[in-house]
DNA sequence: CGTTATATTGATCATCTTCAATGAGTGTGG
DNA sequence: CCACACTCATTGAAGATGATCAATATAACG
């Protein structure tokens, strides 16, 4: 583990940023909060149902996913974490995790202490109310995924995940030309949206060959976003991004 | 609208209360809170997409539920409320509502200025966190209800939402005997689960004839707790309620 | 270059949907 | 107090989306 004070901090401030102008004493404050930086791999667990953290973390690089299995075994994926995400940030105030979070790529992750997040929010009330905030983004994002799931078929699911991803990454500066990498299984797109990865494999033929999506290995480039937009019946509305950030 | 300076007010303080415990100061900071309490019959619109309220609305009684309409005009029930819950609190930090609210029940509301709360807020951070708190818990069942529809059929889904209401219900003093009102229709359990109301039907009976619950109008009593829950995989965990509210 | 993970294909099966009709319960007004 | 209307619950039959099982092809990786 490696202290590094600065990509994760600016990181973390660019993030801020994008929620509201900070003043430079606010932004001092997160230049001096303390972060440990840590590399970890593919598959590998960061925290799980039952873990009562004093920690959370920050993704600088690569993706993570929120999940929880069900007695039978089976596994739904309720997030998926990207760069600029805390994933984690409701242990704040949760103490037990009712969630397991693990990655999905190698990740380049940033710890910060609850404490040291205590006292910014007390000391900078809007910075607690942009992490508050931030939680309630991610609470919409699980309410649209309910609509998903419960509500559409295979085909329109697919089709919204890509398109929410391909926004969110987006406003992260992560995409470029209408392309971008999805480093997701179609396991792990299945178990986001409980469907078996045999007929997602079928559905993402289907947008193929529909025209929706080109895919190069784990590259996806959605030549009309449109229609995609219309296949997965996504509204960004839910995602809360601002206008700005998606010029 | 009348102005009811007590019940609203008393119940908040007892909700706030079930999370930490209040000082004198705190409590006469909630005694004073202006609440303005309005009562609004069954299947009534509250809240709706798009819409920007200046206001959060408490449940005082009656069942509320938050639902999304997918393009193709199929509804999903994301959330239902019961007495004590703030359905929309994520109105303070997000500008939008991305959902709608309506009630299920008659309902008698008390609604909040966002104004009064960021005041409360500000001078007790506290009260803050328990708020912030509560959305978190609410995030939380958004997570588990991800996983119930997610990846559990039928059977199993409306035996955990039943699971669900009764602790919650229990949570606030609603059930007695193991048995509680659960004033929802067949069609709302449907839009809750994710399937259809005629499949619904056929579920519930399946549970009578299990002995997991037996249904008089709209009362539900549940003979044997450890059997429905374990048909349901319910692990209470994901609700984030203290033990004591259970006793 | 072998080994493992991931993607793809085919065939069969089941849960749940859809459609359509009937029955029961609740409330209202004449 | 009954008739009517309305909502909600229940039943039956047929159909379809997606699951399951099993095998193979392809890509990724040390």
């Amino acid at each position: 583990m490696i202290k590094a004070l600065h990509s994760a901090n600016d990181m973390m401030i660019r993030k801020l940023e994008s929620i509201f102008k900070l003043t430079s004493e606010e932004e001092q404050a997160l230049r001096d909060l303390p972060i440990q930086t840590k590399d970890i791999a593919t598959n590998q667990n960061i925290v799980k149902v039952g873990d009562q953290p004093g920690q959370c973390f920050f993704i600088s690089e690569g993706f993570t996913c929120v999940h929880k299995v069900s007695a039978e075994g089976k596994r739904q994926i309720i997030a998926i974490h990207v760069p600029g995400d805390i994933p984690d940030l409701q242990s704040l105030h949760l103490q037990v995790l009712d969630i397991n979070i693990s990655t999905i790529t190698p990740c380049k992750l940033g710890f910060i202490k609850h404490a040291d997040l205590y006292q910014l929010c007390d000391r900078y009330p809007r910075i607690g109310a942009a992490l508050w905030r931030e939680t309630l983004v991610h609470a919409s994002i699980f309410r649209e995924w309910l609509l998903n799931i419960g509500q559409r078929d295979a085909y329109s699911r697919v089709a919204h995940l890509i398109c929410e991803l391909m926004l969110r990454l987006k406003a992260v500066g992560l995409v470029e030309e209408q392309t971008f990498k999805m480093p997701i299984t179609q396991a792990e797109i299945a178990d986001a949206s409980g469907i078996t990865p045999v007929h997602v494999n079928r559905v993402l033929q289907a947008l193929r060959s529909d025209g929706l999506i080109s895919t190069h290995r784990q590259q996806i480039t959605i030549p009309d976003w449109e229609k995609i937009q219309q296949a997965g019946e996504f509204d960004p509305l839910y995602l809360h991004i601002k206008q700005e950030a998606l010029a």
